[in-house]
DNA sequence: GTAGATATTGGAAGATTTTGCAAGATAAAT
DNA sequence: ATTTATCTTGCAAAATCTTCCAATATCTAC
């Protein structure tokens, strides 16, 4: 193995783990604690990672869909405004499918007006709802993700194919042309297994999911009826989508600015 | 466990619980208070927590019922006593079965150190773990009963009776020497199904429990393995109890009152 | 292909940081 | 007011980081 692949690797797998320690990483790559040190003071100089005490730590760890954080508010209200729009396009007395990831979650914020059924693998909807007896909840079992909260597993996938449902509000990691993509390889069964349930697939994606690409396909273009995202996606992309005859709704941008973080 | 990864795993287990003590803390990261102590200075520091005295608490409580109606549930003290103890039963690397219920509960935050294998009906007992990657926790699947944030109904029946497991701990409405009662009628086919898919069957009740009946019978004494409960469980029905061969434990009276919920 | 030069690696010694403990100070509870 | 629990502070031990050096691997020139 080359230094570089070792770096490579080191990297990659501080993208899974968020954290590691010297001898986790020394283990992992195969070299001394020495040489993984010299590797992370390039990498943190390259500005792909962090040094820490005792190890290293990646240097964006929000920038994930999926790792839900309560106080997240990375581009919270984008999200927001993609929530509220996505949940105008529910009718009344409609079962919907809700994936797991941040942006879907705001949508399942603006939800419970519309009192409909949901479904979903994602802790943090389900404990939305867990107080709120006007909506029914229905979690699919399976294997807590930790980091996530996320179910996951033959489990959940087995409870979505047994379902059917009117609308399908999804999360994802990239949209192309090419079709729609994600990073977690654990969830892409739950997420297939979702639109084969639901009779209509909308797509929740902030800007700047557009014009990117994950590792694992999806789906293409064609199984998806309507797109949500906030006013700063890519004008020409949001074009090449219409005339795939995707329905794409530019929600409208927030009037006051991002609300900051609390300190 | 690097520094900062335990910082983390601070900020994401107060998260939810909104409150925790120095101890509660200190045994879920696995060091000293004092160190624990001044991971809060800083993260207080940095804005993410506020210290209080005994512990910590988030800043932005979200009004998660489960964790907290747990927290300030009467009877605080004893519950947390035979948590304790209950979770001495549970041998390393054993699959669990955990009952919804407050008692139960209180089991499971002493039951991450014994890093095992859960499976759970009940969204307080998953949350608790939802941070932790120590423990593999099993969420069934089912619709939410709102008030008691509990998995109920086929699906949920269905998932436990597909399980195997080595134990089982269970609450109840209430114990006599005919046997086992609950007064939820939705979740006794969900607990015969639990007691189905373990071998060993313990009951949490505290002694309030004791000489009551409620109105749907669970089980008979036969089926217990063990009863843990406080030690103000009625003397003579604890001999009962342990005539028929059930074996009892009294959790020892708390030496500290409980402590109060933050406010 | 070989010899010398250069870069990389693994380890060791000293400096720095972090951790856990204990004693005095402070705050809460009865 | 007393008692208990919790917090702060200081200190020694442990862990970790940096810097240096020898050994090995890789590269370059011939």
């Amino acid at each position: 193995m080359t230094a570089e692949e070792r770096k490579h690797r080191i990297e990659a797998y501080l993208q899974g783990v968020e954290f590691a320690s010297l001898e986790e990483l020394s283990q992992h790559v195969g070299v001394s604690t020495s040489t993984v040190r010299r590797d992370l003071t390039v990498l943190e100089a390259a500005g792909s990672l962090r040094r820490t005490h005792g190890g290293a730590r990646v240097l964006t760890p929000k920038t994930d869909e999926f790792a839900f954080s309560a106080r997240d508010s990375h581009q919270f209200s984008e999200k927001e405004a993609i929530g509220r729009a996505c949940a105008e396009l529910i009718g009344s007395n409609q079962s919907v499918i809700l994936d797991a990831g941040t942006t879907v979650y705001h949508v399942a914020r603006h939800l419970e007006e519309k009192a409909p059924q949901i479904v979903t693998n994602s802790l943090p909807v389900a404990n939305l709802f867990a107080s709120a007896n006007k909506v029914e909840v229905i979690l699919a079992g399976g294997v807590i993700y930790p980091r996530l909260g996320v179910l996951v597993g033959p489990m959940t996938v087995e409870a979505f194919l047994k379902m059917r449902a009117d609308v399908a509000i999804m999360s994802a990691g990239g949209i192309t042309l090419e079709g729609i993509t994600n990073s977690h390889a654990l969830l892409i069964d739950i997420q297939r297994a979702m639109l084969k349930a639901a009779q209509k697939i909308v797509f929740c994606l902030d800007h700047s999911k557009f014009g990117r690409q994950s590792v694992s396909p999806l789906c293409g273009l064609d199984m998806v009826d309507a797109i949500v995202t906030d006013s700063l996606a890519p004008a020409e992309l949001v074009a090449g989508l219409r005339e795939r005859g995707v329905e794409v709704i530019l929600a409208p941008a927030p009037a006051n600015p991002a609300p900051v973080a609390a300190h």
